[in-house]
DNA sequence: AATCGAGTTTGTCAATTGACCAAGTCGGGT
DNA sequence: ACCCGACTTGGTCAATTGACAAACTCGATT
């Protein structure tokens, strides 16, 4: 957040393209491979000169581009949940919430879908989800509770017309949310375990309907 | 697993019970702050120094009890995350699985009171679920496999029978667990957030009815 | 009261790590 | 041919950390 794209966008009007050079690229291999460890092996475990190595670089090349690890790390974060979230706010735009079952199927399994795509942005949430850290506030203040306050509204109504089987609306979320987040993060854990891949085409699509069939059933 | 009650069990009959100090009774307070300072932290934010001070005891200490830090770790999940284990196996001991329904009723909501019931263990699981680490790969052997092959053939007849919506039982299991691991590992996350106390007696039952409840429900 | 030994503290050490810096590379503009 | 500046490297540094060991406490045994 101090920085961001401070180094590319610098001087005036000049190397507003860096022409020469791929400098850029290696930005992007950085928080590829950043991605990778961080998602692998987490936060305090993944060290700068692992993450140096993966992205075929030296460890002090990192502070050219991030002015810390931990810079490094919320940079790579923003751009994946921002996706979900901005998603979502323009699914839910407008909406009166008046047929709350619409409502979900239209917009709940493109949330399960960010998900899905993204194995390893979810684990990375997912570790900090359970772990008091510096991180972990900042998360939660800048996606999870964003991300609630735009659904908590949607399940309430859910619940109000006979839906979630009678479960208070946190607990439902959470359900959904925490399903998705071990079944689409845990991609070869559950294919080493079980021989099942949460992440071909037709085992997503029946774990969405599975994890949403609760949402959106009727009440019995 | 190098060791274990080695130290307490050392001798032959003459100290089996410490009558003088309170040795014993430090162990078991290491244990307890490990227990917290691992579930808050991660294990390797986790400072072996932390943990002693949260014990009250110096950091050195801990060598006497422990032979290692990861030594440590391993024997505050062992405590826990057995209880659950041969709860399961000696429910599911002799049964042959004819009416898988009136199994689950039975077995399911006895496992996931076991994660209710330890929040903090719960969320130590939960973090080295997510985590490519030495200790990832002993809890899954430990733990992870033998439940779920416990329990495969369980979700495999429940399917049989038209339950988990015709989800793959791998789906249903880890739906089931991701749900349960979030919910009851995160209790003062979702209570600062929504307001919703996971651990209360009342949330407790009304989260595990929803989340058995596709694996209970009769095929639509 | 001398000794014993489980229990406890204090101090030390090598290794790892993130941050930082001084020097280098190299293509293009002049 | 020279220089500029974006880009890259290699090396250094202080701090933290887990492991370890030597010394100390103190009730009980002798």
């Amino acid at each position: 957040m101090t920085r961001g794209m401070t180094v590319s966008t610098a001087k005036s009007a000049k190397a507003r393209r860096p022409q020469r050079y791929d400098g850029a690229d290696n930005r992007r291999a950085v928080l590829d491979a950043a991605l990778t460890v961080f998602a692998d092996l987490g936060f305090e475990a993944a060290s700068t000169r692992a993450i140096a190595a993966a992205a075929g670089l030296e460890q002090g090349h990192l502070a050219y581009y991030f002015p810390s690890k931990a810079a490094l790390w919320q940079q790579v974060v923003e751009a994946f949940a921002r996706e979900g979230e901005d998603m979502l706010r323009a699914a839910l735009e407008g909406d009166d919430l008046s047929r709350p079952e619409q409502t979900a199927a239209r917009v709940l399994p493109g949330l399960l879908r960010v998900f899905a795509r993204n194995p390893r942005l979810t684990r990375l949430m997912l570790q900090e989800f359970s772990v008091h850290s510096p991180r972990h506030q900042w998360v939660v203040d800048t996606f999870g509770a964003p991300v609630w306050r735009l659904l908590e509204p949607l399940f309430a109504a859910l619940r109000a017309h006979g839906r979630l089987s009678g479960a208070p609306p946190a607990v439902a979320y959470f359900n959904l949310v925490g399903a998705a987040l071990i079944t689409f993060g845990n991609r070869d854990l559950i294919l080493r375990l079980a021989g099942c891949d949460t992440g071909e085409e037709a085992t997503v699509d029946a774990a969405i309907a599975y994890i949403l069939g609760p949402v959106l059933a009727p009440a019995p």
